[in-house]
RNA sequence: GCUGCUGUAGCUCAGUGGUAGAGCGCGUCCUUGGUAAGGACGAGGUCAUGGGUUCAAGUCCCAUCAGCAGCUCCA
């Protein structure tokens, strides 16, 4: 007699003892043939377990397709691995192996013989006998004192650091073994480690204990696992295929922007055809701001350190700036004294001298501005807008292509309002973003709530601000009418956010559109504003963003079109190709009518055969060709070729026109990637 | 900034310590063609930079610079 109750609540009956299998087999053949392994009140337990008594017992069949198995899966994955690693190297230790989005990682220490990628081979190699060897994982459970006595007696004073420093409440811990190893793992973990079907070491790479700088950088050890080898190499193909749409390599065919190394790290330069499309965008959204009642404003890039010193960036960011530039005179008359480099920059913190600054944000300035004249508030709210280039000192390591840059170009603003209109102009705001967002077909963000962390001492400004922005961000995210997280320490020194976050070809997040609401340098610069009753208050700032950066902003936007880039943002809208040479004369009148138009189209009149223009044609991205050849220049047409939807046939050069026309009037977006691959991401719960 | 990897022709990459290579692209010529690669010939290099080891360094060692991945950071 065997009795088991099914997750659906539905409970099955059998004479006999049955085995897992057979209760699957029970349900259906299809079921039978999935099922990777069962799930005894929440416990693993092979196909074969065998079930049997009278009390019903809570079953669940694990099949492939259940996203939970797969992250059981790759962490008992990372246990083979690990333990591969510790047969292979001596005095291996081992701190956390969890599982992550795109497959898991272990972070290993192996202080006499590091990690190196000449030694997957060997590694997979190991993993494949240890798999092969079929021993169970056994779930142990240990009281805390005994679980320290463990990793003492298995020589892993990682682990015994993190029970005695993390696990400090627990009482009760578990481990898993498999045959010699032994790990400390809340699980859950396979039956059988027959259930791993593929696997493959991605990458190494540094990754500090906990996560904490100031602590030991152990090696991290990416890798992959899928129940079969054609899910991985599917997988695997998914990433190349990712990998090509990378801003960085599209760039070299597209040749927007260019880095240079005698320029600088992290500084953009534009091409003609890279600068286009800025200016493009930036036209699009000036028509909204100049609807919303935006003035424009232009102010220098550099600015007095006691501008600054005021504002609280260079007090606060120091580290992160450019190093400010000290007058001629001042240097040499320090120089003169004998001054020090260290006492110099004490000087310079302490204000004893001054100096300018590469502006690292716009946002001073425009106070400036609000500050010239008495406000009233009958002139609120006042919006000052500015495309404003800053610079900021970003770590080497950081640094990448068009989204991780030092210097780079804010679509930004700032609002000066009453308490009574901050609500109203927040929207403004966040309308603003959603437009732009929508006019990419960039719909794959996600909204985040940027809040003060409270155990930090980077903020400036009293408690009572802050909670009362805090507050007003919380409430304006809550009318997208989407969801939203909140999320401590992601906040800006002087006041709270909501982040537009998007995520790159490779599942990377990236911060694009930015409202800040801030109660805090209105302050600092004490600004105020005439009321009603004719007595000075407090105006409130919104800082806000919609691209965020120019640079990143299009570097995300080379990803998500692929290169493709609308016909209204792309410098190239079209291209006349000649049949042959015979039918150069009429492509050059075809090119000039499209010019004439207002169409920006180029031409290959080369003689080379057609499909070789086509090719080049479609691989540089050109969103239509206009091939030419006798027929159409005795018919006054052209065969309209579309990048994506090929032959079009003939048609007169004024319905090509009109139809590219309309089609830039519309501002048709009409190819976007979704990413779906990810090489970082979350972790699953299955580790301490 | 940290750890690891990488740097060779415009691009993608081969290259045992012994005279620098391929494909694509580029140029010239032939070819004159109707929707994703026609052919021939040719040019193109301080092997990232600076030191070192060696009879001899693209190759081995060190440093610097830059790129890539991750970690940390991102006002």
């Amino acid at each position: 007699m065997a009795s088991v109750k099914l997750p659906d609540g539905s409970i099955k009956e059998f004479e006999d003892s049955v085995t897992v299998k057979k209760v699957a087999k029970s349900i259906g053949s299809r079921l039978a043939k999935d099922a990777m392994w069962g799930e005894i009140d929440g416990q693993p337990v092979k196909l074969d377990h065998l079930i049997e008594g009278d009390a019903p017992v809570n079953l669940k069949i694990i099949t492939r397709k259940d996203v939970a198995a797969l992250a059981t899966m790759r962490h008992s994955c990372a246990h083979v691995m690990a333990r591969a690693v510790m047969r292979l190297k001596p005095n291996v230790q081992l701190a956390f192996g969890p599982t992550i989005d795109g497959g898991f990682y272990y972070d290993i220490e192996s202080p006499d013989d590091p990690i190196k990628e000449d030694d997957f081979p060997a590694i997979e190699a190991e993993m494949q006998k240890i798999v092969d060897l079929d021993e169970p994982f056994e779930r142990l459970e240990r009281s805390r004192d005994d679980s320290i006595q463990i990793c003492q007696d298995l020589q892993q004073p990682l682990k015994v650091e993190h029970i005695e420093e993390g696990l400090a409440d627990e009482t009760s811990l578990s481990f898993y073994q498999q045959g010699e190893f032994l790990d400390l793992c809340r699980g859950p973990h396979v039956p059988s480690p027959k259930s791993i079907g593929a696997f493959k070491l991605l990458s190494i790479a540094g990754a500090y204990w906990k996560g904490d700088e100031n602590r030991q950088q152990l090696q991290r050890l990416y890798a992959t696992a899928f129940f079969d080898k054609k899910a991985l190499d599917e997988h695997l193909e998914r990433i190349e295929e990712a990998k090509k749409r990378d801003h960085r390599v599209l760039n070299k065919r597209l040749a927007f922007y260019h880095i240079d190394e005698d320029v600088g790290q992290g500084l953009i330069l534009w091409t003609p055809r890279g600068a286009f499309i800025r200016q493009k965008l930036q036209d699009f959204i000036s028509e909204h701001l100049a609807r919303q009642g935006y003035e424009q404003v232009f102010t220098p890039q550099i600015g007095k350190l006691d501008l600054y010193r005021t504002s609280g960036h260079f007090p606060y960011y120091q580290d992160s700036q450019y190093p400010p530039i000290v007058m001629r005179d001042q240097l040499n008359l320090l120089a003169e004294e004998g001054c020090s480099c260290s006492e110099l920059a004490n000087k310079m913190k302490d204000g004893e001298i001054d100096g300018y600054m590469l502006r690292p944000m716009n946002c001073p300035h425009h106070i400036k501005i609000y500050g010239s004249q008495q406000r009233s508030y009958r002139d609120l709210p006042i919006r000052f807008c500015e495309f404003g280039t800053v610079y900021r000192w970003e770590q080497s390591g950081e640094i990448g292509g068009l989204t991780r840059v030092r210097g780079f170009t804010q679509d930004d603003a700032h609002l000066f309002c009453t308490e009574d209109q901050l609500a109203e102009e927040v929207k403004g705001c966040l309308e603003l973003v959603e437009i732009v967002l929508g006019a990419m077909g960039l719909d794959d963000y996600r909204v985040r709530v940027g809040l003060r962390d409270p155990d930090s001492g980077k903020y400036v400004g009293e408690a009572e601000n802050w909670d009362r922005a805090e507050q007003a961000c919380r409430d304006a995210a809550a009318s997208l009418g989407r969801d939203f997280s909140e999320e401590p320490g992601e906040a800006a020194f002087y006041g709270p956010k909501i982040d537009f976050v998007v995520r790159d070809c490779i599942g990377r997040e990236w911060q694009l559109g930015t409202v800040q609401v801030d109660y805090n340098l209105p302050v600092r610069f004490d600004l105020n504003y005439i009321g009603a009753d004719n007595q000075p208050h407090r105006p409130v700032m919104i800082h806000r963003a919609p691209f965020g950066s120019m640079e990143r902003f299009i570097g995300v936007l080379i990803e998500h079109f692929a290169g493709a880039f609308p016909l209204w943002l792309n410098p190239e809208q079209g291209r006349v190709l000649t049949v042959s040479e015979k039918s150069e004369a009429y492509g050059r009148e075809v090119q000039a009518k499209f010019k004439k138009a207002g169409l920006r189209i180029t031409s290959d009149f080369r003689s080379e055969k057609l499909g070789a223009k086509i090719r080049e044609a479609q691989i540089e991205m050109t969103p239509y060709m206009f091939v030419v050849g006798p027929r159409d220049a005795e018919n006054g047409t052209v065969s309209v070729r579309d990048r994506l939807d090929g032959d079009q046939g003939a048609m007169s050069i004024d319905e090509a026109i009109a139809k590219l026309q309309q089609e830039v009037a519309d501002r048709v977006v009409r190819v976007k990637h979704k990413s779906d691959v990810s090489l970082v991401g979350d972790r699953v719960d299955n580790e301490y």
